[in-house]
DNA sequence: ACCTTATATCGATGACTGTCAATATGTTAG
DNA sequence: CTAACATATTGACAGTCATCGATATAAGGT
């Protein structure tokens, strides 16, 4: 648990991106609906969505004109804990 | 869970702060134990200490010529969340 | 081949941040 | 009261960051 893995979520328009992305129930978004809903310029989103990726939290594939991005599977956990908060404590 | 919360352990020196402060058995910590181990200024500890208490992840009590730090009780279960990585989770 | 669309990159800029030396504030001891 | 100590605050500086307009790259359609 490093630092870094923090960096890439202490700002407010990644941490809303990878919330978007993690819970949209296909598991993939394309960067066109990520571009609107942040009222961010499409360089800036594009920023964030490369430090999200750099920062492994998430994966980038093209596909056709569109980018498709997700969760990175072995970080599944470490977002899961950003985004929910609260870690379930077991008994 | 705000980025805000991340903000303030996306720093390498306040995270080491924070694991720092959660592990002593006695649950807290003088300032002056502080000071020595992150090879910073005085000034510069004193100042990230301030961050931590602002953010509300830890509180502050003078205690003679002494000053006191301990993980803000409310927010422990986010330090151990932040520390520790993975949530337990419930079978 | 061209045009359109989707996304990334570049360059610039203003804001913020980590750091330290110096100084201030507050506390105890003598 | 004064000296010594612990910590905070101030001021300055260099580095990083978020942001955008403009441009580049790449893919698909016509």
């Amino acid at each position: 648990m490093l630092a870094g893995d923090f960096k890439a979520v202490a700002d407010p328009v990644r941490l809303r991106l990878l919330s978007l992305i993690a819970s949209v129930p296909e598991g993939e978004v394309c960067a066109c609906d990520l571009n609107e809903p942040l009222s961010r310029s499409q360089a800036t989103i594009s920023h964030h969505l490369s430090v999200l990726v750099k920062a492994g939290l998430i994966t980038r594939e093209q596909r056709g004109k569109w980018a498709w991005f997700q969760v990175a599977p072995d970080r599944a956990d470490f977002v899961r804990t950003v985004l929910v908060g609260q870690p379930v404590l077991a008994p």
